[in-house]
Formats: C-alpha cells, structure tokens, sequence
DNA sequence: GTGGTCTAGACCACG
DNA sequence: GTGGTCTAGACCACC
C-alpha cells in the first residue's frame, strides 16, 4: 500500500494517512476485510512515527473505517457508512460554504466546481453494490 | 458590523474573523470602499483579543481582500478578485475531494451536496462573471 | 458448550472464555464435576488458538471454577466460592463506582440499573444463601 | 486538584486521569466552566507524561465532558449528559452482569451490591438542580 | 508477530 | 502562557 505523504505540509502527518486511507477505502481500492498493513509495517515504509501511524489507525478505528483487532492486525471494517448525524451535516455543509466562498476569490468559476465533484463522484461511483 | 464567533470551535478564531469577513465581502454585505471597524473596537465587540484582530487584518490584507490606510483606518479592496494560481486551484480542488469523501462516510447525497452549492452560489448572486 | 466469542471486541478471548464459562456456572448451566470439553475441543469450536483457551483454563483453575485432572481433563469444581479477600471486595466497589459515573454520563437511571441488577439476580437464583 | 493515581495498576494511567475527572464532576467537585489545570501543570503535579494528561484531556472532550481551547485552557463543560445511545446501554448492562457473577464468585453479598450503589448515588445525588 | 501504553523531549500554532 | 503534533525508543498484553 502506497501512501502520498508529504512532511511540509500544514496538514498533520496523521491527518493524512487518515485522509487518504479512506480515500482508497471509498474507491474500492481497499475492499472489505482485508489487512492493513501493522503500525510498524507502514511507519517503516512512510518514513514516519509508528505512534503517527497509530494515532491515525486509532481515529480510523473510532470513526468505523478500520478495525484493529489486538495481536492479530487491522482490517477494513465491512460496513463503513455511519448514521448520519446533524452535527455531521452541518460541518461538511459549513465547509462547502466557505470552499465556495474561497473558489469565489481564487477565481475559480462555478462550473469548474460543478465539474470537479461530478470526476470524484465518478470515481467513487457505484461501487456499494459489489460484497 | 456582526460577527459569529465561536471561541469553542476547533477553528482558530483569527481564522473564524477571516472567514466571516470574506463572506460578508462575497454576499456583497459589505462593499468596496466601505470602512470596516477598527482593531480595537472590534475586538472590543467581538470580546476577543486585539491582537487576533490584527492577526485576522493582516492576512486579508496580505490576500488583498482589505486595505490598511495608515491613520485612516482599514477598507474593503476594489478588485477583490486575485489572480489565479495553479496552486490555489490545486489546494481547492484537493478540499473538495476530501469533502466528498467526508460527505460519503457522514451519508450526505451526492445529490445534498449539489443543491447546498447551488444554494451557496445564489446567496453570493451572478457575481462570479464580472471581474 | 456454546460460547459466544467476538473476535473484533476489546475484551481480549481469554478474557471472554473466562466470562462466559463462570456465567455458566453461576446460572446452572454446568453443574459441579461437569466435564468440559478438552482445549483443542473448544478451540476447534470456537475457531480461536489453542494457547488462548489453554490461558483460559489456567486462569479459572486459579480462581478455582475448574479443577484440570492431568489425563483425564478439566471439570467444574464442586465448591466455587473463594474465601472473601478486602481486595477483591475494593476492587468490586470499585468498579461498581465506576459504572455509577458511566450511567450517569450515558444517560442511564439509578431505577434501570437497580432493576437490570434484580435481573442478573434471578437469572442466577437463590443461591447466594448456600455456600 | 489532587487526583489518586496508581503506576502500578493494570488500569492505564490516562484511564485512571479520565476516571477520577468523570468522578469529580459527578459529584460536583468541579463545576461547569471551572478551570482545569493544564496539561503541563497537571502532569508535573501527578508527576507523569505530559502526554499521558492530554491523551486523557483529549477522551474527555470527545466524551463531552470537558472543552479544550487552544491558547487559553481546558474547561469543564456546561453540558455533561450525552444522548443514550443503545449500544452505551449495553455495554454497562453487560459490565454490570460481569460484576453480578464476579460478585458471586467473591462472595459479595447481593444486599451489600444494592447498599453500595445506593451509597454512590447519595455521594452524586441532586446535584443536577443547582445552575 | 500484533496493537496499546508510556516516557522524554522537541517544535509549532494560538491568544 | 496554552494545547496540538511529532519523534525516539521502551515495555507490556495478546494471539
């Protein structure tokens, strides 16, 4: 498993590998059930903390992406849609306003938007109805 | 001039000041020209420190959203728009991926997702082609 | 002998074997000089590793439930009641504290969990009076 | 604010920090927007890791129980009881079902179980009326 | 072998 | 000053 993890940026090493993670989780790169690799494994490999990796297996773990299973390893969990929350909504829909807004001063038309999320929607696409 | 300022949130509160700021801007609440309070008598209403307000001017300045006049206060720009980097369109186009991801595991339709944008963009108006 | 072993909880297997084979006991399941079925038996059934049944066992005997006949196997002991040490009385006081503050936190009434208390009693019966 | 805490018990040390926190709120010891130590602070006085206190302070504002502001502290919260949750039901009813048979095999008394929770819950009680 | 916990000490962002 | 992140390296419980 290939992460892309870059050390300057702003966002958090962890952050990261959660991010990306459940980008592969939600392209079906990474199926239900299988193996991550170990924390020492991916630390190794990413040239990173095994307490960074674990951190981010931990979060993973509590949002019901992953789960670990002590002495034996960490898997993909089989059902990784959560409940919907309010609060949950609420956040992705404040995100959303303010990605607008800074598209708005960047000069990034709303089309192109428009168009952005149709390409990752399609690459996510229909892949909940295979098991 | 009103802000929502929430000293709990995860947000930085000089960031929550940008924000808010920008939007006021694109919603065409505040216009070019118009004087904005000063330092010390928004951190005043704000009950914040005067120092995060500074901070808050500073980077929109730095953006070009605002201008300082020395002595004469602080003013919203006439041509708000930046020119447009590939970097910033890159960082922006990254943000909305990771928002689809958030928004397939937090159950929001791809569908929602449109019609909040939609929303967002009437809120702003047709403003988005003249420059 | 049916256990029910969730591999994917927090509460370690040996841990779960423990549990469930005293919860037997307490409730009649198993009678006193019952045989148990043999580590590789049980292993087998519950499709765990020997070694954590083999803990198991272990770790009943030392708690006397179980008393393991070298060539013959393991059985239920005929008296089950420890003497009463301070500490394990402390260390059950304390986890009752505990659990108080996490209903209270979780939303749970004193009314509920008096009354799941009288449940778990009546499952076991009367027979905290024979000793 | 003194808390107990033991290196050497088998419960971890963060869980020890959350517990005695939860314990002293629940008994309003402290009191909603108090002010807690910092992590430095309390790790230097309970003389363990610093990030042992804010792995601890971290859980508690992910269970509502404390909020955390960057650059100015860490604070109880005004609202302390979450919404039940079926699965929290469940899992302290099954502790609590531990606790009966462990109780049995101890020896413990099902009368000296009910005074006991009857004495925890006077320690706590009506404390929720008082603003 | 696995993940979980803890320590020591560092740097950064925030207010 | 605050909390958040990261690294280095250690020990333990579990399987």
């Amino acid at each position: 498993m290939l992460l892309n993890i870059d050390p300057k940026s702003v966002t958090p090493l962890y952050e990261q590998v959660i991010q990306q993670i459940k980008e592969l989780c939600a392209r079906g790169v990474l199926s239900p059930n299988e193996k991550l690799p170990s924390v020492r494994e991916l630390s190794a490999q990413m040239l990173i903390n095994p307490n960074t990796v674990s951190k981010a297996y931990r979060e993973l773990e509590r949002q019901g992406v992953i789960v670990s299973i002590h002495g034996r390893g960490t898997f993909i969990s089989e059902d990784f849609i959560s409940e919907q929350t309010p609060a949950q909504r609420e956040k992705i829909k404040n995100e959303l306003k303010q990605l607008v807004i800074d598209s708005y001063y960047a000069g990034v038309q709303k089309e192109t938007l428009f168009s952005w999320l149709e390409d990752f929607y399609e690459e996510i696409g229909g892949e909940d109805d295979e098991s």
